[in-house]
RNA sequence: GGGGGCGUGGUGAAGCCUGGAGUUCACGCCGGCCUGUCAAGCCGGAGGUCGCGGGUUCAAAUCCCGUCGUCCCCGCCA
């Protein structure tokens, strides 16, 4: 009726001392019980769930109801009668007697259940996500988003941050990942890009005086899917001048603390742990370790000096090493060894040695015939052998050895649930990475400042950037560095990272231009807020946390987005499609009609 | 670009390895019964081009090839 409250409670806040009350409740029917004398239905709003209790004598309509319809309810809130309580309920000790209620609009027939006990197709779920939506696990996970969110932007305003909006068409500067790209009509052949990260817009801002500046940015990055990313993802985004590494990571620790806080009621032991780069290579061979679990790699290369086992002698006169873990007490049979061999194959060794203990120490192994009894003990003594234990040995370059036992120690230790939260910061990031065949590439973007910039220039591969990840639970979450604030440092950085000085000029030389003008030290970072809600949520894929995501083709399948345009917006844009791009939309549309 | 898993009434699963009539289970849907359930119960019913195409075979959901979709991984993601 008009001018009357559509609802007067919401469901899930009915308790014992609302009894005697009346209330109108409206949502929709979760489950609904029909006795033939008396019909239960659990109703849902987004507070929860309340039983109400319809007479069918009086409101025959009653037996009408079916799953998720809407309705508006009045009645009475009364106590269970005794021994029908449900414990399991958060308004299990009470129900609404109903005295009218109105469809304020019934659903079809439903493509899936509204129940997280089944576990429904993805691509279900996101063609009708409006009904994923009203499952738990979804309220959850939106509801734990702007948790997280307004914890974050809280702890930011509290310390003076200004939240400032930075542009979403931008210029493309290729380099790194692709670039999503958008036609400009008024320039016609001309393109926007969609930033891969708000990066050179903060900077300015530091040029400009905003001293503390954050930003919830959407940022775009057109590359291949994986369960951990997205065409377009959200970072909370941070910079601040006058600036180092200590007080960015502060900062992002109280952040980040904030979100868990918000998202877990967990409070976080600052500071966070650091590990420098270097370290994190040798000890778990990845610049992202898990450090929820051990199993961290041994160098035994020392044990097989002079060595007679030619696998392992060869590798390590060419200047490679030996390297281990111990993998604990596998059980695995000779099949499911040789399966470690193949997976390590696979992600690049040679070849991979397993050894496993046996009741009286000794070390079972098809090239232990080829070792020495005291090679052998030593090793047992290494790794701290026990019986049962399997070790897992690759004689290789240090880079392939030490990124292969890092693949089989996540693949064999990383623990399944997420309990344990294992944020970890990894420091002293390299300014180059060297690739698979020896040559160096930068490791980050060219505005990160190096420790040393001679050191950058004449001993590249030794050269050490102020740059820093944070880590949690083998996830990268987030990095950022100290910039270049000097022009002829960035100028000569360029140059290093074979940057010309024309190239230079033509891509950044708008950026290059404000950094004379007094620009001060700044440094910052970035938090990627999809992973670390997946992360605090126990959800294995980013797609759980983000409301409408894109599936492994980029499509969404609720829209059909990515969709064709007509000649006319063709046209407007200055823009014809390729003869065989053309001939394939054909082909396309054949398939469909 | 490459490797792998999956695709069976609206949903989830079993069946596939070892070929023999679209068979089974749970939920949902339709009809009926039922006054205290809460994954209500009981009775009855409808609903499927086993993703699609080709091959092998007397016979294919099942075996083989291709293809599409989806997911995981490698490459890629400064």
């Amino acid at each position: 009726m008009a001018g009357e409250p559509l609802r007067t409670r919401m469901a899930g806040t009915i308790t014992e001392d609302d009894i005697g009350t009346s209330v109108r409740v409206a949502g929709w029917v979760a489950k609904r019980r029909d006795h033939g004398g008396v019909v239960f239905v659990d109703l849902r709003d987004a507070s929860g769930v309340l039983q109400i209790v319809v007479d069918p004598e009086t409101l025959p309509d009653a037996h009408h109801l079916r799953m998720e319809f809407c309705l508006s309810v009045d009645g009475e809130v009364r106590r269970r009668p005794a021994g029908t309580e449900n414990s399991d309920m958060a308004t299990g000790a009470v129900e609404l007697g109903v005295e009218t209620f109105v469809v304020l609009s019934p659903a079809d027939p439903l493509p899936f259940m509204i129940d997280d006990r089944a576990d429904v197709d993805e691509l279900i779920r996101l063609e009708y996500r409006y009904l994923d939506f009203r499952r738990a696990s979804m309220q959850e996970a939106l509801r734990a988003r702007s948790a997280a969110s307004h914890a974050m932007r809280t702890a930011l305003q509290d310390r003076g941050f200004l939240e400032v909006e930075t542009p979403t068409l931008i210029a493309s500067t290729p380099e790194g990942a692709r670039d999503m790209l958008v036609p400009s009509r008024l320039r016609k052949g001309a393109f926007y890009a969609l930033p891969q990260s708000p990066q050179l817009f903060k900077q300015l801002l530091m040029v400009g005086g905003v001293d503390r500046y954050y930003q919830i940015a959407r940022c775009y990055r057109d590359e291949d899917f994986r369960a951990d990313r997205q065409l377009e993802f959200t970072q909370l985004d941070l910079e601040g001048a006058f600036w180092d590494e200590a007080g960015v990571q502060e900062t992002v620790e109280a952040a980040v603390a904030a979100a868990t806080r918000a998202v877990r009621g967990v409070e976080l032991s600052l500071p966070l742990p650091r590990i420098t780069y270097a370290e994190a290579m040798a000890r778990y061979g990845t610049d992202k370790p898990d450090v929820r679990f051990g199993m961290e790699i041994e160098d035994v290369s020392d044990v097989f000096d002079g060595t007679a086992f030619k696998g392992f002698a060869g590798a390590l006169e060419i200047g490679g090493v030996v390297r281990g873990i111990n993998a604990g007490p596998l059980g695995l049979s000779r099949s499911g060894l040789d399966g470690l061999v193949t997976q390590a194959v696979e992600v690049g060794a040679k070849g991979l040695v397993w050894m496993v203990t046996e009741d009286d120490g000794s070390l079972r192994s098809p090239v232990a015939k080829f070792l020495s009894d005291s090679e052998l003990d030593a090793l047992v003594d290494r790794f701290s052998a026990t019986a049962g234990d399997t070790l897992l040995l690759v004689a290789d370059d240090a880079t392939v050895a030490a990124p292969v036992l890092g693949h089989l120690r996540l693949s064999l230790g990383r623990p399944d649930g997420h309990d344990d939260l294992a944020f970890l910061w990894v420091v002293d990031f390299p300014v180059f990475e060297e690739t698979d065949d020896g040559g160096l590439v930068p490791a980050h973007h060219p505005f990160t400042q190096p420790v040393e910039l001679d050191t950058m220039v004449n001993r590249p591969s030794e050269a050490i950037a102020r740059a820093y990840d944070l880590v949690l639970n083998g996830s990268e979450l987030g990095s950022g560095s100290v910039r270049i604030h000097d022009p002829d440092m960035q100028a000569k950085v360029f140059e290093v990272l074979g940057i010309s000085a024309n190239e230079a000029e033509s891509r950044f030389g708008w950026f290059m231009r404000a950094l004379r003008y007094g620009t001060p030290p700044h440094a910052g970072f970035a938090i990627g807020l999809d992973r670390l809600l997946a992360i605090l949520l126990g959800r294995a894929s980013i797609r759980d946390v983000i409301p409408f995501p894109k599936t492994q083709r980029g499509i969404d399948p609720l829209t059909s987005s990515p969709s064709l345009v007509t000649e006319e917006q063709l046209r407007e844009l200055g823009i014809d499609l390729r003869p065989e791009v053309r001939a394939s939309l054909v082909e396309e549309d054949d398939a469909t009609a």
